[in-house]
DNA sequence: CGTTTAATCTCGACT
DNA sequence: AGTCGAGGTTAAACG
């Protein structure tokens, strides 16, 4: 259903029955938008597009990025309603955390209300989960004599992506980057070493080792490494099989 | 301009004249998303919306979700050409980092193309740099007697959000999280006051403090955090309920 | 539920 | 251009 610049009636009443319909529904035109929750936003009166997809989730955009200026990810309450001055205010509650988006339309330009059959399959490659199979086969290509203790190993700070042992019988603790590392992945990684240094003998602790194997490292993070005593690999993803990302719906509409 | 069901050579000329007059523009229908970059993706063909904005920005969305199935932030160059099934191709290319987003429109239900104002004022309350002000001006209301030195200090690892001094003359580290606080903010903060004790003369390293302050903190996060010997303060952006209580909020919403 | 982490993160700021 | 860090991050995985 198109409507080009439709009425306040016509507005409100299409609204509420594409959002009873769970139909994928777009108005765009001069609006004004507020949000309160985790933080709290006023956009002045501008004109926006307004999306609110089949399952509740919401959005505005404007015209640049692709970031939405105001969104909304999940809803447990859509309410269509008239402000004091009798404009159609479109309401999208959620509960936990709290937060609240309310649209105030003044003169749209254009509403569209259709179904939109839910997406197939989505395949992605090169993902960061895909490296660690890749890696976790074949250790020895970031250095001999390296054999897998664990994988994605909780070390009460997190998980480590990759425990091993080389050669020489030091254990070896491996965190994987799908892309260039900064100085956050040094941390991370010198997190879990420090973890593990806790958890053994006093011993062994002088022993354990901390790779970081990614594609790139930036140079302030190289220097980081080396200040802490931690070491830099390359490993790049060949992504040999693409991961299936089932994206199916949350909701079966009947 | 709104184009119902196009023809191929229909839609082949609106895009090439929405684009080169930079609108706003979306096609909704079935199609087919091709992906090459910092990954690689493929979608089935389904039903998507296509929005293209003024600045070249590109999205492909479907059902469910705030996030795009498919994007590109910015676009080097944007053509729109025919594949070898005659079938029209919208191709948005990217250098540094090299990306390419190929779309491939099957039967378009609909096309859209218009004008969009660019955005006006957007005022966003309750962000980390302004809990820094809010907490920079009114340091005792973390705990009495706390007085400024530093804003933003660096210590090589990092800044410190704030660096004080407390009614005994003690050094305090404050980290300020705008959210829960997670282990990660922990170590933030742990690095930070270890990197304080280090260029500290040994008689005062054992009085330095270390304060995390954010409206909550993760139980994980907090057994951490007192293993350490750090503390926790609650310390809230936005006034929780403003309207029974007009207590001064450190945020107002205009 | 809460917690943690990847992400084609995006986006702005700073060097 | 490169790097860093916040974000109403979102979204998924895991306990």
């Amino acid at each position: 259903m198109i409507l080009e610049t439709p009425d306040k009636a016509t507005l409100e009443d299409a609204l509420r029955l594409a959002i009873e319909s769970r139909e994928f529904v777009q108005v765009i035109g001069p609006c004004e938008v507020v949000y309160v929750g985790r933080a709290a936003s006023l956009t002045e009166s501008g004109e926006y597009v307004v999306m609110l997809k089949p399952d509740g989730s919401l959005q505005v955009h404007g015209a640049r990025g692709v970031k939405p200026i105001n969104w909304q990810p999940k809803t447990d309450d859509l309410r269509v309603t008239r402000d004091e001055d009798d404009r159609v205010m479109l309401l999208a509650e959620r509960r936990s955390p709290s937060e609240l988006v309310q649209i105030t339309f003044f003169e749209p330009r254009l509403m569209i209300a259709l179904e939109l059959r839910d997406e197939k399959v989505f395949q992605l490659h090169g993902s960061e989960a895909q490296m660690h199979e890749a890696l976790k086969r074949n250790l020895s290509s970031l250095e001999i004599g390296l054999t897998l203790l664990e994988h994605e190993l909780p070390v009460g700070v997190g998980d480590i992506d990759i425990y091993a042992r080389d050669a020489q019988g030091c254990v070896v603790v491996i965190e994987i980057k799908r892309s260039k590392a900064s100085q956050e992945a040094v941390h991370q990684l010198e997190r879990y070493v420090s973890a593990v240094r806790l958890q053994l003998p006093p011993l062994f602790s002088a022993g354990v080792r901390g790779i970081l194997a990614a594609p790139d490292i930036s140079k302030p993070a190289r220097k980081q490494l080396e200040r802490l005593g931690l070491e830099f690999k390359v490993f790049t993803a060949l992504p040999e099989e693409p991961k299936t990302v089932p994206q199916t719906g949350l909701f079966e509409l009947a």
